[in-house]
DNA sequence: AAGTTCAAAAGTGTATACACTTTGTCATGC
DNA sequence: GCATGACAAAGTGTATACACTTTTGAACTT
């Protein structure tokens, strides 16, 4: 996926204008209101991660229509994109939910982001900037003062931002965008596993991965990037007896 | 010049139903009619991969409409999914076009390939089995007999159809799906910076692929991939000149 | 009490209507 | 000849209408 939504938070509180998915402008004219759709996406999106809307819940048309004042026309266009973006199921003729992953899906997940994000540090040690180290440095102090002062969502974001970060670093968009979409599917995966992984860990671990960049040690890098989300997946309750009393609890 | 009628006719018409992939059942029901919005989708999917569609042409809803005997509505449902996907460009009140992909972001492309499909020929050199290694014989010998008889468009799909093979091998649908993702982007790219790259030439080094996968050299793959890969790429007329050139004669 | 039936309510899927924006044409003025 | 502006045509953006499906719940049966 693409794009979008995938953390759109991320993408629009960073510097760079880096398009916001879905539309772009001629020319450098200044992004001005997003569409009403996209106003519902990143919404929701936002309202997934914050927890605020557990899978498996029913995302009616009409009554998101009555929230934000628009037709059902456009509350359709949202519910297609989020279901691109595999953070809504949309069941024929009975309605769009918030997606309920599986086990196994959870699980490709994690494999398909240990396979990028291994690359993504292997090629970060060749080609990392002092400059940016030092924007990796001020994520981490960030993420330090969230965990700090006990900022729930804050830190949720931020911490899955910081493997945005890291692609952004590259320089290269499409990749951002491919795990940007693949984080947001993973915050919903933990949301729905009640991952159990410590603030405090995660953030050192991001600590340690930076370290290994900064002496450019590739191998290093990768090992400790590889244990970062092996010990993020060893945290979700993934064996299917807790699982499925969970599905079954939700309906 | 906006090509219609006639064109997107030969989409409607065509049979083989290539894709993967979209939309996924529940369990293991057999999979019916696709929706008619999917119909479209896969349509003019095909249609771009199969070059019958070219980049900057105009998707006018009411057209599309017409020919597949649909209301607006639901082409612009399928317009929106494509744009998601990076296929079109949705401009604000103006409509919908093949999208025009930048130089820029077809670097992006094919770097995001290098750094995935490394890892996919590196973890396939540990993981691949003997009756996956005869399928993938069985894919190189439909390769070179389209390659033999000349028959363009099937070739083109089963050249690009390697690649996602190898990531499906790895029994990863979200990795795969991915890749199929990325791979329509690139037909789009290559169509648009009319690559020079021979048919026999890829099928050769995809033979070579997977020689070193059966002697499971993961140094060799990962290498003879990138090689590919970059010729691939350097078959592109990717030069600023003619492709301002390209872009202005299109308009 | 638990299960069955069936009609009303609620909700989705698609078409259509209409306002508004962009595009193209032609006449006017310089 | 070229620019400007007005107007018509075409097309998009959103709301609404309506058919059809699923869900709900109350009356009825066993």
């Amino acid at each position: 996926m693409t794009r979008s939504r995938a953390d759109l938070k991320v993408i629009h509180t960073t510097t760079t204008t880096t398009t916001p998915t879905r539309r772009r402008r001629r020319a450098g004219a200044t992004e001005v209101s997003p569409s009403s759709t996209q106003r519902i996406v990143d919404s929701i999106i936002e309202a997934i991660v914050e927890r605020r809307l557990m899978p498996g819940t029913k995302l009616a048309e009409s009554r998101i229509g009555e929230l934000f004042s628009v037709s059902r026309t456009v509350v359709r266009q949202a519910l297609n994109q989020l279901s691109r973006d595999r953070l809504v199921t949309l069941e024929p003729a009975r309605g769009a939910f918030v997606a309920l992953p599986s086990i196994d899906e959870a699980r490709q997940v994690f494999e398909t982001r240990q396979l990028i994000e291994a690359g993504v540090v292997r090629e970060l040690c060749a080609r990392i900037t002092p400059a940016q180290l030092i924007e990796l440095h001020m994520h981490l102090r960030m993420e330090r003062e969230a965990v700090a002062r006990t900022d729930i969502s804050g830190r949720t974001r931020l911490l899955a931002d910081f493997h945005v970060v890291l692609a952004r670093t590259l320089g290269n968009d499409v990749l951002a965008q491919l795990l940007a979409d693949l984080l947001s599917r993973s915050s919903l995966i933990s949301l729905m596993y009640q991952s159990s992984h410590s603030a405090e860990h995660s953030q050192a671990e991001h600590v340690a991965i930076v370290d290994a960049l900064e002496r450019r040690d590739a191998r290093a890098a990768v090992k400790l990037m590889r244990q970062h989300l092996h010990s993020v997946e060893q945290n979700l309750r993934l064996d299917p007896l807790s699982t499925d009393l969970a599905l079954a609890l939700r309906r």
